[in-house]
RNA sequence: GGCCCGGUAGCUCAGUCGGUAGAGCAGAGGACUGAAAAUCCUUGUGUCGGUGGUUCGAUUCCGCCCCGGGCCA
């Protein structure tokens, strides 16, 4: 049974996307994809962009990155910013030298959001502005939220419609689109995308047949990077870098809470604690994206033969 | 051994002047367009430690027992 896509766009070049949970074992699974066919790894991981921060974001270490060399991972300062719609600007760039180069491109990730903008594209919209943001950050400390959410119901009453008051993020953002486009955002919304991916897309999704076993395995790793050194990594961030805590860097899972753990707002075993949920619920979201996702291969991410799965599967695809 | 304080949701605890109980956290489900590992929404039945008694009715009052912690010996 071939996916409608595969039978469709046959004569398109392939692209493999490789989507699951935290602490599902994706690296493993590229790992052995790289060494069986002729792929090359495009990390979509909002995460492991960031220089520097390595224990905390599980990034693959120095040896399995020279067996398979990833992308668009390091690309910039934990101060910086990164987004979605650069990222496909990334991506699309390195799926075309990759297929130039007779490979496949291979992305795996966790970054659902990425995943969903590189397949469906983004409407033109304007980017972010760092000088509004503060000013709405500013006014919404002494307004409130709820506040800004009534400006935007004037502005934009389609998109605060559908808005909870306490929605921060998407408030500002719709508010920034509002004032710096002079159009509503839900306007600008409406646009048609054109957007068709020109690549055969195999879409692979990891999940675990039982929860349970995967939050042990998140506590287990959450323990391995505490013993690896992840307060430490944090303390050399901060003397490095002019980093404050809400830096999307800095509000990464266990960033954050190792962060308020060396500002004396709780101890170790609560920094553990904390860390390990805050896991568990980051895998919860990205579980939630894939239940809604259609037309994925889905693996049990638990299985021992997990890699020959997948392996086996692509062979067929491509044979 | 005696006295005191606890034992209520997975955890920390509140509460019921006697009418079978509710917060925070955790968990579960969901949303998601340039910060997304973010941001936000929904969701709380548990022999109220056990057992006798008083009572129309006990998790609540009384007796005994069990389990923690403390003080005195």
């Amino acid at each position: 049974m071939n996916s409608a896509l595969s039978t469709q766009h046959s004569t398109l070049p392939p692209a493999i996307f490789l989507m699951g949970p935290t602490a599902s074992g994706k690296t493993g699974v590229a790992v052995e994809l790289v060494r069986d066919l002729p792929c090359e790894i495009v990390s979509v991981d909002s995460a492991l962009v960031y220089r520097g921060m390595d224990i905390g974001t599980a990034k693959p270490d120095a040896a399995t990155l020279a067996l398979a060399p990833h992308h668009l991972i390091d690309l910039i300062d934990p101060t910086a910013s990164y987004s979605a719609a650069q990222f496909c600007i990334d991506a699309l760039r390195l799926m075309a030298e990759i297929t130039a180069r007779g490979n496949i491109p291979l992305l795996v990730g966790g970054t659902m959001l990425y995943f969903k903008a590189l397949l469906h594209g983004l409407n033109a919209l304007p980017q972010a502005d760092a000088n509004l943001r503060a000013e709405l950050d500013e006014k919404a400390r002494r307004l409130g939220w709820p506040a800004l959410h009534a400006e935007l119901a004037r502005l934009d009453p389609v998109t605060a419609a559908r808005l909870e008051p306490a929605d921060a993020q998407r408030i500002q953002r719709a508010l920034e689109v509002c004032l710096l486009s002079g159009l509503a955002m839900s306007a600008l919304l409406e646009h048609p995308i054109e957007s068709d991916l020109p690549y055969r897309i195999i879409q692979i999704a990891l999940e675990p047949g039982d929860r349970a076993v995967l939050h042990r395995r998140i506590a287990e790793r959450f323990d391995a990077m505490l013993a690896a050194g992840l307060v430490d990594e944090v303390q050399r961030l901060r003397l490095n870098y002019p980093l404050n805590p809400s830096l999307p860097a800095m509000r990464c899972v266990g960033y954050r809470q190792a962060w308020q753990y060396l500002d004396d707002e709780f101890d170790l075993a609560t920094l553990r604690e904390k860390g390990i949920a805050a896991t568990r619920q980051l895998a919860k979201r990205q579980l939630t994206w894939l239940r809604g996702m259609e037309g994925l291969r889905r693996f049990d991410c638990l299985d021992a033969d997990l890699s020959a799965q997948v392996r086996d599967v692509l062979r067929d695809e491509f044979h």
